[in-house]
DNA sequence: AAGCACACCTGCTAGC
DNA sequence: TGCTAGCAGGTGTGCT
């Protein structure tokens, strides 16, 4: 459930409240969330360094030190990037990754599900991004997705434009959820072959990724009854009330009344309005 | 080589 | 009421 609009909104959360402060000491309990380094590797290339800038690439948060190295954060399905004013605030369940800060206050990574991460990267590209990252498509938000690159990318595609939307390679920052979303804005269906679009739709494409996702942002996120997203600060996001097709199934559609219909799409749910969306 | 299924987990819920 | 099977979804891997 954290995608970019999520992950963007905790991004400016740490630049409101973390930046500039220096890490004092680091504690993992988990023992999934740091995967990539041995835990004393991780705390040892945290521990005294400033966060100097708090930038997001995709789904993933990337912490600037001051040594050129950047902390890399995922949260994955359940994960949560909390911010404490203090070392004695409760510890919440699934806790595995404390940060404490040199004002007395933490960072504090929680995560049920265990499938999130925290690394630091040293390695970075001529562009600044962690090579551990090269892979990552464009970014709807950072990078310009306009009609002529949204195009290029769709062009010789197989997939549906479902799968298309979910693939991380090919456009970064976009799950489940705000797939559907945008499908149902540019009023395209799910399972239309990616390489199939007019210049027409895909011009509605571009223009929904792009509105769907920045709505998505000044609303802060989207949470979800069972998902719980929260903030840096643990205060719930408002997309949810906009959706127009996600877990609706059955209910009216906004704009023509239709039920809304789910299935079974690119091995997830896939919610759509059969009358609105061809 | 691209595209697919599956594993990784835990919490919630639908159904008995 | 209490239990359990199944589902939820992001990404890396491994298979076709």
């Amino acid at each position: 459930v954290p995608e970019l609009p999520e992950v963007e909104t905790v991004r400016r959360g740490l630049e409101r409240s973390v930046i500039g402060r220096r890490v004092q000491s680091v504690h993992v309990t988990g023992r999934r969330t740091i995967r990539r380094q041995t835990p004393a590797e991780f705390g040892a290339a945290l521990t005294g360094r400033q966060l100097l800038v708090a930038g997001r690439r995709g789904k993933y948060l990337l912490i600037g030190l001051e040594d050129g190295a950047t902390l890399v954060v995922h949260l994955r399905m359940s994960g949560q990037l909390l911010h404490v004013p203090g070392a004695a605030e409760p510890v919440a369940d699934h806790t595995h990754v404390r940060i404490a800060l040199d004002d007395g206050s933490e960072l504090r990574f929680v995560d049920p599900r265990t499938f999130g991460e925290l690394f630091v990267a040293a390695e970075h590209d001529s562009a600044g991004r962690p090579v551990a990252l090269a892979a990552l498509g464009t970014d709807p938000l950072l990078d310009r997705l306009g009609p002529g690159r949204l195009g290029r990318l769709l062009a010789n595609r197989r997939t549906s434009l479902k799968a298309f939307l979910l693939d991380q390679h090919a456009l970064a920052g976009i799950g489940n959820l705000y797939a559907d979303e945008i499908l149902f804005r540019a009023r395209l269906l799910p399972d239309r072959r990616a390489a199939s679009l007019t210049p027409a739709e895909v011009r509605r494409l571009a223009l929904a990724v792009r509105q769907v996702l920045a709505e998505a942002v000044e609303l802060r996120g989207s949470s979800l009854r069972d998902a719980r997203y929260r903030d840096l600060q643990g205060d719930l996001g408002a997309f949810q009330s906009r959706h127009a097709v996600y877990g609706r199934a059955g209910q009216p559609c906004i704009r023509c009344g239709t039920p809304i219909e789910r299935a079974k799409l690119a091995g997830r749910s896939a919610h759509f309005c059969g009358a609105c969306q061809r």
